[in-house]
This record gives structure tokens, sequence and C-alpha cells, in this order.
DNA sequence: AGAGTAAACGGACTGCAGTCCGTTTATATT
DNA sequence: AATATAAACGGACTGCAGTCCGTTTACTCT
């Protein structure tokens, strides 16, 4: 089913794409980022909710299969569009300065991580649930994945006394797009409360330092 | 934009009906059982996701616009199927027995109430999936502000000095179907960890009794 | 250079959710 | 019983995601 060619968001220092060795043809990757430049310009244009695979086809100048073959869906599409993102996140969250970084104590990466999310989600949001959608297998994307192996490390580094994998689920979907959305954009909720929320759940799960 | 013969679940007591003396046709109502019947058949023989919209209406001996007359919306007919659920786990909540109902110590009834809803996912996880669909607004749906409200008070019973109200979203989201399905069916993990987990999230919020 | 081939292409086609609007009908009123 | 009218009805229609498959094309091998 995943198209060996279908960009994905796993570690930085991945490849780009899953296939190991095929190279990707010229006209293949000249599409690619016409497709990809295109979807941008309209997004910028109409705003997510109104780019359609068939006008996107249209002004990128390929035939809509073309598109598919290569995003697998409308979803797949919003990922690689945020494929960027996602990677300069990852890497933050790898090797960038502390408190996001390494070299910070676990309660404070926590802190940091739930900040930065919610911040995220003010500039990607609207993809990030585009991103989304058809969903129940959201939480098998590699993007996911990473940042819930992180906060289960972070969780265990903090000396965490509970089961570390499912806390980061739990702890996880407090950040969900579409909580953030509606706590943000329709419940009137300040950033800084969501934020203060998160903090309040790390301090609660993480045994208090001495 | 909401039909005022749209059905809702809000909280037991109630009427079914928003709009208060409007009384329902003799026709819609017939319509409205034969499509609720016709749909719950359907799914009974094929599954929620083969459930179409013109199959149904074929099925019930509609026409489709009189389905979406009064549904609103594929996720508004889920919606609707759960109705009876919901409103027997929302009595639960309010006048059953403890631990779930009133009577046993907020503590006790918030992990019974985490062991209830993932209980309730094994029965109609399905539903309350396709229910979800399109989902940003999921937040406001009636069901959802109850069983939010109903959190967030005993989260306040039972002392949480954090932010009561969106902690209660965020130990929410941590046992959405979405998230729920991917725990059970697809990470293999067991129910009874997802609801240790639970526990332990309800313990860690608030403060430890003396 | 020329042939062979695997991959990429494109756009007509399918299936489904949701809308629109002219028609029908249940109920209230006289 | 006849009339009025607001509500309900139904199915053709629209728009969009996603598929299919015959055609084209970039590379490889000789």
């Amino acid at each position: 089913m995943p198209h060996p060619l279908i960009p994905v968001v796993s570690r930085p220092g991945d490849e780009y794409f899953v296939a190991g060795d095929v190279r990707e043809r010229t006209d293949a990757s000249r599409n690619r980022l016409l497709i990809l430049r295109s979807a941008q310009e309209l997004i910028a244009e109409r705003g997510v909710s109104c780019l359609t695979m068939d006008a996107l086809a249209e002004k990128a100048g390929v035939g809509k299969g073309t598109i598919f073959r290569r995003f697998g869906s409308r979803s797949g599409l919003m990922t690689a569009l945020l494929d960027h993102s996602e990677r300069d996140f990852q890497q933050c969250l790898l090797s960038g300065p502390p408190p996001l970084g390494p070299g910070a104590p676990a309660l404070e990466r926590l802190l940091a991580y739930g900040r930065a999310i919610v911040e995220r989600f003010e500039l990607t949001g609207e993809l990030q649930q585009a991103a989304d959608a058809q969903g129940w297998r959201l939480f098998a994307v590699p993007a996911r994945l990473f940042q819930h192996q992180h906060v289960a490390m972070l969780l265990r580094a903090g000396g965490c006394r509970g089961d570390a994998e499912l806390l980061a689920h739990t702890l996880m979907a407090g950040l969900e797009p579409r909580l953030l959305h509606y706590q943000l954009k329709d419940a009137n909720i300040t950033t800084e409360r969501v934020v203060e929320n998160w903090n309040f759940m790390v301090r609660a799960v993480l045994p208090t330092p001495p």
C-alpha cells in the first residue's frame, strides 16, 4: 500500500524516501516539486480547506493520478507539506539547544516540549488537522512515533513511576491538534493556560525533585 | 444550522428534540424509526464502514434528502445510533450505583469512569469513531460536554489543585476512541494496562489521601 | 545509437457525502 | 369537509477523493 516513493518523516538522518537505492526519476522529481509548490501557493491564497486535488492538479499542470501516485491521499500530501517543519522540530528535540534539546533535566525538557507543541500549533495547526484526516492510523505515522518515543524517553529519564509508554500517549493526546483547536479557537482558552495545564500534568506524573 | 428536529444527547431528562413544543409529524416519526432500524440492520450485516447513505435510503424506503434533513450528516446519524447507549451511560454517572454513580469518593468515581469508558469502547467503539468524523467540533457536542463537566466536577470534588476544566480535557483525551483503537487493536496493548494507566494519571493529579 | 523495460503519467471514471428545490402531505383552522 | 400552510419528502444534482488502465517517457544495457 505505501508506495515506495511516498515521502515520510521519520528521524532526521533518514533518507527522504523509503526505498533505499531507487533513484527518483527526473520527471517525477520535477513534478513533486511542482505539486508541493503549487499546493503551498493555493493554500496561501485560499486556505487549507479550499485546496482540492483537482485544482491542485490543474495548477501544477499534472494529472490527478500523479498526485495520488506520489502522496497517496490528501492527508498524505498535507503530511508532506509539514515535512520540513517536522524535521526541524525533530532536530531541535535531538540536538537543539536546551531545554528543548539535550542538556537540560528531563522535567525541563518535557515542559519545553509542551510549550513548543502549542506554539507550533499556532503556525501549522490547520495543516496538522488536514494531515490528520481519516485518522485512526494517525498514531502509526513516523512523525508521531518519533515524538512518542521522545516523550516516553524523557518520562523514564525523569524517573516516572508509571507506564512511560502509555503515559506518553495520554499526555500527548492532550496536545492533539483537534483538542488544541477547540481550546484555543472555539473555547477561547489562552495559550498560557494550556501550557500551564501541560506543566501541571507533567509535574504530577514525575516524582517531585528533592 | 442545527435543524430543530436533529436528535441530540445532552442530559438525561432533556427531551429528545431540541425544539420545545413542536410536535414531530407522524410521517417524520415513522421515517425516523425506519431509518434508525434499517441502519442498525445494515451495520449488523456489513459493519459500520460499509454503511452508505444511499444504501440506507433504499433499505429504509425513503429519499436520501430525508435522512440528511433529520440527521444532518453521516456522523450525525451515528451519533443518533449511539444515543441510547449514551443516555444509559449518563444515567449511570448521575444516579447509578457507586462507584460510577454518586455515593463513592471522587477518586473512586474517576477510576470507575475510566474503566467504564474503556469497556464501553469494546462495545460501541466503531460507532464512536464514525460519529467522530470531521471532528473538530467533536468537543462541542452535548454528550462530550456532559462528560467533560462530569469529570471536571469530580476532579474539583477530589481536591485537585490544577485547572480542573483543562485537566478534564487532557485526561479525557487519553480515552479518545481513536487512541483506544490504536492502543487496543493496533498496538496490542491490553485493556487492563490502559485502565491502569488511567488510574495512575488520576491518582497523580489528585492529592494523595491522608 | 537503438531497443527494452520499469516507472511515471494523465484524465476519464467510480463511489459517496451532502445539497437543492419542486412536489407531497399532515395538521390546524374555519 | 374544505382550505391553508408549514413541514417533510425524494431523487436528481454537485463536488470531491480516490482508482484504473492505456499511453508516454526516462533511464539502462548492449
